[in-house]
DNA sequence: TTTT
DNA sequence: TTTT
């Protein structure tokens, strides 16, 4: 045992997130992101392009607020694992889709500075806290009510659970 | 605001761990890890090798294990990010000191496949659980009998907070 | 455009490296292997684990590498991007596969301490250099004969293409 | 030997870039960048943001591509590795200072999306290719002259040495 | 000293 | 299907 399945993406999202509900209310989104990369052709020096197409799946809270402050075009940054599901065709056979999960271990980070294209804004009432200053109750033990209020981080911490570690139950 | 803030190393402890305890009774750890590159001189052909020497520095829960498996020599991998902290020299002029702090957003991972040398094995019991799967929610909910040998996982889920995002309290 | 699509894993091979060759001599290498997360059940107390598989595709250089020295059961460190390929089933049906390629731009680094299982070591003779000491000329058009010899470094320096590129061809 | 020193961050300048050339003509690139943490303190419930200031110093041509590019208040994502350097205060004594450092094997992107504030565009004449396409000739020694032109990429592509693998010596 |  |  052991191991390390870490993911790390910065692209451009190529439609509005789906968002659907489990049957506990937790939400969970899919998004579609591109990532791009670019380089010269060595023989005839044209500019090439290449665009990689990635499905993304968020859980949980951070479901939330994808679908509130995600849309078409949105750039951001995500951290996640990568997870194959196997399921049926129609044709009975089983297929295989690779898909990236931005779970509770996972990060999200908007990186569209300001406006983000739709909205007034971007940003993410979310709120995390530093892991070490969390005293030693290991895990948020929130309570305080209002969530947002001004919230501005358009990303949270810049790692791992912190970014879902508030004191505010969605 | 937003921002990322990561560092990924894997290294060899130069020295056993340091460990002291928070007036909250929670332990802190350092460490040294070195890490190495080597390549070959472009004149000479001779190889080169530079090692580069991190201070990292664990908290909470994942510092007792640090304490507790971690010595000399031990090869970790470790997730966690840059802090620079200010402190007096005798002279009274400032000094920096640039650490990776490894906290409940970070990783680590023990990479000595079998025995750290010391005790009868490099048996993190540390347990994490994917965050989507956090109480009833759709996952895996396995049942694959005995995992394999007896117990092993060196250092728990790939990512983040999981790591120590258990339900004992060590 | 713009975008970062990076992958690390952290994983044992399942089987060992299977090599073909392009028509222009290149090696290409497939592997599969599995990352493992553990985690203690909420309700039951249980301990779970789920394996994920990868695939992994190593290209150039790197390819001769995995080919050589990795076989069923090696621990690796790898660093690479996300592709998804598009094929068709014999149903005429298009399937996609994810994989992680690690070409130029990426890493291996072998992690099993000593001893690879097999040969006498797990040491790749494989140089790279720090940039920055690259003095101007752009790359390493390095020469120098004897590789290994002495060589050690079981992975490469922890960044990028310098793990490829060293002066010697496999 | 063996070792991984990456580090990952995602920040804006602080200043404009500090650029000097070395002997052999090389540019040596410095900035400061600012990641952040917001979270919100378990107890007063109140937000807070921590900042942390870190020093990048870029090798070579993606030193010429900070200078030209980027300024204070920039956004970017950079991607290298650790060094602490030693060095002789005034009063004899050592001292350390720990920079990212991002030669050949790392990478740097623009994530301002559109308008880097200053000039016309924060596009980035630099191209890369993909390794694996790379035929076998080692290493792009292209030559097709203008730089910039039809370029576009703002950052190159998504994975390390790439990025300073173009065609157009600067 | 940056950003939000 | 996104971005530049």
């Amino acid at each position: 045992m052991a191991g390390v399945n870490k993911v790390i993406l910065i692209g451009n999202l190529g439609a509005d997130p789906e968002v659907r509900y489990m049957p506990s209310g937790d939400a969970v989104a899919n998004i579609r992101i591109a990532t791009s990369e670019t380089w010269k052709d060595k023989n005839t020096g044209e500019r090439q392009e290449r665009t990689e197409w990635h499905n993304v799946v968020f859980f949980g809270k951070i479901a939330e607020i994808v679908k509130q402050y995600l849309h078409k075009g949105s750039k951001i940054y995500v951290e996640g694992k990568l997870r194959t599901k196997k399921w049926q065709g129609q044709d009975g056979q089983d297929r295989y889709t690779t898909e990236i999960i931005v779970d509770i271990n996972g990060t999200m980070q908007m990186l569209d500075s300001r406006s983000g294209g739709g909205g007034m804004g971007s940003s993410v009432p979310f709120d995390d806290a530093p892991a070490h200053q969390s005293s030693r109750g290991g895990r948020p033990q929130s309570s305080s009510p209002a969530p947002s209020s001004g919230g501005s981080s358009p990303g949270g911490s810049s790692q791992g659970a912190a970014d879902f570690d508030d004191d505010i139950p969605f």
